[in-house]
DNA sequence: GATGAATGAGACTTCATTCAT
DNA sequence: GATGAATGAAGTCTCATTCAT
């Protein structure tokens, strides 16, 4: 916090411009998460150990920083991966209870990040589609015949489901359980009456 | 535009602290939406029409008047006054479909004024049922009957969903329908089969 | 602290403007003493138990009010009051030794003034003899015979001694004993020989 | 002299901070004898030929510039050394004479930086003994059995002798000469009476 | 005559960015 | 290529002073 303490710091070494940019996403995403846009340079260039001058060689300006760690965080290679390796021979609610963990679990990152997406002008890479919603779509097109909607608007309804009950601010109980939420998108809230009963 | 043109302004009006204080949020108010908690004084200062000096006279420093003006945001009179003002005799669904459309109305605003009511420390005093859902509650609660769960866990729900389908950043095609969302919320998305057609 | 308190204070009795100034006075020795010429309007003006604009009534600015203040703690009528009063019947040591005395608990005040007199500009109303010079060169007037030095000269180092070994960052002990100063005045540290001895 | 002024200062060179931070208080110094603990840290930084902005890359604030300030101005090196090249060989009178006028020019300079230190809180790491009274010590010792009191004491009411006389404040005629007060403090202000005539 | 809200200059401090080494 | 000292604009906040009530 003081300004007065001036440990050198070693040198870091040289790395091909590529490499340098990974390095201080990595160390900004954190930063992003606990801060917002308000992180400075100096905490980034902390955080990466590197100088705050680095910053400036391999990229134009703060803004571009924010805006390459948002878009890598927003990345959704890591979802889609885990979503692909969910067990197909399940049954459809269960293949759904778990891809809503794994959306309830991005989210929780996410959803501090938007606003800053927002005021770094990052607004959607990909409009269609993003964050997730073609994997899931791929998850449910099996079951295309059991919904009454298209499987593209159910992945965008429950991941917008889990997106809304995933904001600590909104569930101060904790994150609701994936079992419910799936439950809701499929079967709803209204009591099976013996008109129409299963 | 240049910081070095000085015309003074013509003095504002005396007033009471409590006035003074309201002038002051309703002009932050949007700056927040814009800016996010980044707003600077200045611009609070330009856009209430006084001098930068008048603003801590009633506050005590920049994060009690962003504190107010979330927390001026969250008010959910305006929602719950709209609320009650609607038409109890038509059928369950039109009701909550109006009631949606006043939520999906409402989250355009705060959806951007979250974060910031996080970093302002305005985390929800009553953390339960907060942002109307005591109003829903009891536009629900004449059909808890038709209900599988408890009216408020009904209302939180139906929130969540008008809340994440409120967000322009996740749904670029425009706000969901009202219609659809009630619904998911009371149906699901599952195609009715014989065994449980209605 | 906070700005927001907003309790109406009773409105302050008319008062002819000397009244005021003395009263304004009166409620801002203290604050120089715990702040120098840092004090702020506002806490003469709270001191004071009236309005910040009150004082611009009487005073044309806040140099005037420190100036006025710290003339007034200057005065020496108290100082000059006292020494009068000293018994003249005691032997001239012990007459001293009460001026002293008096003149290390003055000091103690005019210690923190010192330097907010120089920044106000009241540098010497009197430059001769001020602080109670001419008190103590009339108590020690009628045993000039006894001195190598004029009466005021003697007054004047009796003063140096006890402002000097008044001030708290000098001497941590505490303040040098009267008596000693004393002594040091008349005789000196230089140990009696037989060729000089008394 | 109008504050829209903006011509760009050629970029001082760079510099360690011990280096940095010692210019600072070398330009400090001169400040707060003109204007006490008042300076403004732009006058700093113009006095220094830097920006505002360098100040603290090497003080946490504004208050660790004052104090190291006065810390330096307080620091008794140069008085020790000059002291310890006072010539041995003369008289115990001249050589106390050579010492006080060394006060004397120190004390003009301190007289002005007591409340300042004060207000900073570089309230004497030392209180024993401090500005200069070991060095004052060591040259009264080899005298010690000419004297009544130990040599330290004697060291003390001859710096508090210099400090009070060195005040331009209380002395408008000029400092008093070093020789009379080396005479007060070794043999007092009283005339030798035959009794104790030397 | 007194009030206290309003002012706006200016204080201290932070920060993104530049550039000599 | 990396460093980190230096910059100066901009930010938050304080203050002496003015003036309508």
């Amino acid at each position: 916090m003081s300004a007065a303490t001036t440990e050198t710091r070693p040198r870091a070494s040289a790395m091909p411009p590529d490499e340098r940019r990974a390095a201080i996403v990595a160390a900004t995403v954190p930063l992003l998460l606990e801060h917002g846009s308000a992180v400075s340079t100096r905490q980034i260039a902390e955080a990466a150990g590197i100088a705050e001058g680095t910053i400036f060689r391999v990229f134009p300006d703060k803004q571009a920083v924010i805006a390459a760690s948002v878009e890598a965080a927003f990345e959704s290679t890591w979802f889609t991966k885990k979503v692909e390796l969910i067990d197909r021979n399940q049954p459809m609610e269960d293949q759904l209870v778990e891809a809503t963990r794994l959306l309830q679990r991005r989210f929780s990152v996410i959803w501090h990040l938007l606003p800053v997406a927002r005021e770094a002008g990052v607004l959607h890479p990909n409009p269609r589609g993003p964050l997730g919603v073609p994997a899931l779509t791929e998850l449910i097109a099996p079951y295309a015949d059991q919904l009454r909607v298209e499987p593209e608007i159910a992945a965008r309804r429950l991941r917008s489901l889990a997106l809304a009950t995933s904001n600590p601010g909104f569930e101060p109980d904790g994150p609701v359980p994936a079992e419910e939420l799936v439950s809701l998108l499929l079967d709803g809230l209204r009591r099976p009456t013996k008109r129409n009963a299963r």
